[in-house]
DNA sequence: GACAACATGTAACCAGTTACATGATTCT
DNA sequence: AGAATCATGTAACTGGTTACATGTTGTC
């Protein structure tokens, strides 16, 4: 069976611990939207064909709340598949931003209407940079406080420590253009001949 | 007729000077890589669409070489469109990045088998910085020669600097995490119980 | 004459979203 | 009884890619 991306995201989420589609919803949501978002109805028939070609193991655990959860492990074959693909190159990131296509064409709006849109900006991304920064910390604490707990893995250390670098650089950038525009006079200027 | 990002997209592009598909096809994978990236397959297909609503105007242009090029310039009403959606807000950018992906799994790697790729990754994302600080050095040196060139617009200039920020960042986060990486033994340690 | 660069387009396919649909358990 | 949360799934649609297809002009 060919595997797309998805598939693999979905591997390597169920290799960090057992995991239920609802579960890999929840963590990509949280945590995984700097480098993968998807959303339920992508996951569920993913995994669905991932067992089916023997590469993950389902059990049913009947939850303590809600409705029975198919709880999915990775099977020896789901790990030697993923093992490969961890090792091939990747090309580069593909990022849609269509604030970004909006920065564009700022020279349509007026120096308040910039000023305006990148104050928003900021604020969502130094948002994320903060609930980033809160669950690093969070897990120092736990993996400082004694080692009964499982011991911080490097995978997800990285990632997490790459999302709040590109929070934080993003947030550098509306800084940088806020104080460059607010040295603008209010109204734009037209070109003097 | 609705629009969709990719439209503004192009809206975007031509209202910065008058284009071709062939030229926005170019101009995306040379400086849009970081925000969007489309493929002349479906960017000539929603330029006809868009022609097609009024949006944008064409005229032939006898290349001086290759065969004859539709130019497309913006409608008053395409302008007007454009600028009403540059005005409204918009959501995070979505990024998918694999190569972040195969970081989570990294501890399913040797130590060198990291380095490798954290110095792989490292590379095509300096690759990238240089390049985008080259585009920004050849602007600002003509900008400084006269006054004979157009000035540089906001927009454009934010965007590329964005561009710089972001492929620095990831820089600095393979730095970082080479760092890291390299202070571990050579071979993965097994938890010492 | 072959190849590279310029230039535009279509068709088949794939991956994803939005919206729809269902069901269990707990809390108020 | 109703709402919130947990939990899983399907169907219709959208937006995109890969591969196919074509034609021009200039260069080796």
């Amino acid at each position: 069976m060919k595997l797309n991306s998805l598939h693999y995201v979905l591997l390597a989420g169920i290799e960090q611990e057992p995991r239920s589609g609802y579960d890999l919803t929840q963590w990509l949501a949280r945590l995984g939207q700097h480098y993968w978002a998807a959303e339920h109805s992508s996951i569920y028939p993913a995994l669905q064909s991932l067992e089916a070609a023997g590469l993950l193991l389902s059990s049913e655990e009947s939850g303590l709340r809600g409705r029975p959860r198919k709880l999915y492990r990775l099977s020896s074959q789901g790990r030697e598949r993923l093992k490969c693909w961890v090792n091939e190159p990747s090309g580069l990131p593909e990022t849609r931003d269509e604030q970004l296509v909006k920065v564009l064409c700022f020279d349509l709006l007026s120096r308040d209407e910039i000023v305006g849109h990148l104050e928003r900006i900021r604020a969502q991304h130094a948002a994320k940079l903060v609930y980033y920064e809160g669950v690093m910390e969070r897990r120092n604490e736990s993996a400082a406080a004694g080692a009964n707990v499982t011991p911080e893995r490097l995978g997800p250390a990285l990632t997490l420590r790459r999302g709040i670098l590109a929070a934080r650089s993003y947030v550098d950038w509306c800084d940088e253009s806020l104080a460059l525009v607010r040295g603008f006079p209010s109204q734009p200027v037209d070109a003097a001949g």
